[in-house]
DNA sequence: CATGAATGAGACTTCATTCAT
DNA sequence: TATGAATGAAGTCTCATTCAT
């Protein structure tokens, strides 16, 4: 008896310790599983018993799934949104190697947490979740366009870079980096053959294309 | 009662053809609910119901839901790919302008048809089904990986392009074509505020920088 | 296997049958049980189990239990209303005996049906169903108040009933037979000693008391 | 620290007097959840909430909400006969007044009180209580009836009333009372048009005809 | 072939009760 | 004593699938 309470005691945190972590570990487990499954084919349970609670312990923390969701879309994406920001605003070198910099830096980021597959998601059930569209639009894609977009007024500012419209090149320099994500988090997840794409690779050869186009320059011979 | 069989044999088709239609009519309705709700929220008796048939009828032509959702994918996306490959092997004019053809012929298609929103359900479930990501690979992936090599194989051979690598180049340029599908049947159709990406002037900007660049030439002023 | 195939074919009714029977076995499986334990306390595949039913096959032909219920309370006491109407309507003798004989006649339908007991069931729940409250009112209370007014306006008419007023006279002839509907379906239904009220001659005892006074006449020797 | 302490032991009672006052608090709180949702629909913690404690506090109290409930019956009920009993016994006056200053009184006392919303809760749910039946009929319902009945007798012995039956008389005279409690606290709680019953006004007339009669005096115009 | 009534496993969510602090 | 985090049994409702007609 004594024994036992006394290795008790050391095994397990303090009532009040454990309530401040238990929404981290549900909204890991959460991530985790709604990037693996898709939301709808995630039980609510099975959060839970990942995050090392109770069915009923989850509720405590999340009134539903739904808003369990909603929480696991605003800590992931809106931090790494406000990360991506810093970093832009803190580079110093050229525009060029500042996109290629961006592209790596927010790559590995996202290839450790999984907060890409959690883009897949949302792509899938936002149609489910009308409410949802709104808060993506202004917590996460409006952002991370404003970042490109000062990423290159920066390049047109200092003579790097072409006068193109920023607004739509944004788009050009972001989309292949989401895509990326997506893919990595669905069929790159996959046992295939022949389906990889691999990603750092890729972005380097999307981000020398972006730089130096496909079209032959006429009178340099490359 | 004979006038009423008269009635019925002129108006409705004879009973080999309707067990003819059937799959198509069941395959319609599935692939617009599919790419509306997604695969779990989408209900079997509405799929039948849309295709005018009872719920039972649904059963005798596919066995399950799930694979009711492989015969979606396996016929829109393969007969998009061949036509793909069609189009290109039959154009006529500079590489660079065959690829914003493509763009723009392939977008048209996509977008009247749902297929691009097919694709996001795919991205979604390909975890929950994985003999699909296979399929997908070889079917999808691979093939379409190929038109745009051969487009890039083209441009070199007539001096149009930079003498890129062809697998890498072919990514980057299917990339946006997919990504945009994606958005329209996601977050596209939603109605936010500030969230929508207008599809072909984005194409466009892209194809211009794809061709072009964002570099400034050097010694050439624009 | 002949016997077996036999015997079932004879032993159950053929699928139309059923679908038109169901709606029945069901109100009077949910009567019986929302009787004897209340709303909140009788679990929806109790009902479907009573009826010879599964779980789903209840929310076929309810959508809810809420509903249910209601349309429990509507067959039954919606039909009670109307027949005690028609019966006052039709009846000859005075208006005393009318009164006793309404009393008589409602208590015995009441008796066998457990349809008294759904007055306890509405009275315990009402307030968790604020809109069942005008329903009951518009198609219970009313109406059966109007009953009773009339009784009251034909003794009047007639010389056989003081001056009273009707509306207020009314409530004081219902109470009595409402009262002892509760009483029987509530305590009345359990086993003990001493809480008994004997439904009929306490009716008897009440008309008596409500016809006659209990004050002595003056200058009356009885 | 030292001034908060003084104080809280100024504006808070003992330790000694809490444990004391508790119950009290516990029953009140639960007196007024019971009557306006019902048992079922009461939750344990929104009583320990309204009575200013923690959950577990209520557990200390009551082993179980049946308990709780049980014990509120008890206290409410028990003390509302005890002091209709003295009320009884100490009037002075005609056995008439007394009838009539008895509804006053007691309505007066129960409409405050809840008291008359618990028995409706008792009527709902006596039969998911067997032991709470006998307990109603010893504690409630018998020395209720002994007290009308003792009223009854004065009356007759006094020669104010005709010579009736005092046992059936006396529900007769209690029922009203009672019926005007329940509904007070179901439909009369609610929202609703035209089935709104006026209480003190029905039980004055019903007095009146309890007294008086339905009948017409012969020989006696009024 | 076609139907649609029926099934029942399984999902989300609630809440009475316990117990470490 | 008092707290409130945690539990998990239990309830409502859904829906893919079956099968008698």
């Amino acid at each position: 008896m004594t024994n036992q309470s006394l290795t008790m005691s050391t095994s397990r945190p303090p009532r009040q310790r454990l309530k401040d972590i238990r929404p981290q570990q549900l909204l890991d487990a959460a991530l985790g599983l709604f990037v693996e499954k898709g939301f709808a084919a995630t039980r609510s349970e099975e959060v839970a018993s990942l995050a090392g609670v109770s069915k009923g312990t989850l509720y405590l923390y999340y009134p539903s799934k739904e808003e369990l969701f909603k929480a696991v879309v605003r800590q992931n994406l809106t931090k790494l949104i406000g990360e991506g920001a810093e970093f832009v605003a803190a580079f110093e070198g050229s525009s060029a190697e500042l996109l290629l910099a961006l592209y790596k830096e927010w790559w590995l980021r996202v290839a450790d947490t999984g907060v890409g597959g959690l883009h897949k998601v949302v792509l899938a059930e936002v149609r489910n979740f009308p409410e949802l569209a709104q808060f993506y639009a202004d917590e996460v894609i409006a952002p991370a366009h404003r970042i490109f977009i000062a990423l290159i007024e920066r390049g047109i500012a200092s003579g790097e870079f072409r006068k193109v419209d920023p607004a739509s090149t944004a788009h050009a320099l972001i989309i292949p980096m989401v895509f990326l994500m997506l893919h990595q988090y669905s069929i790159g997840a996959c046992q295939v053959h022949g389906g990889k794409v691999d990603p750092l690779p890729t972005l380097q050869a999307h981000a020398d294309l972006i730089l130096h186009g496909l079209l032959r320059r006429p009178g340099k011979a490359r």
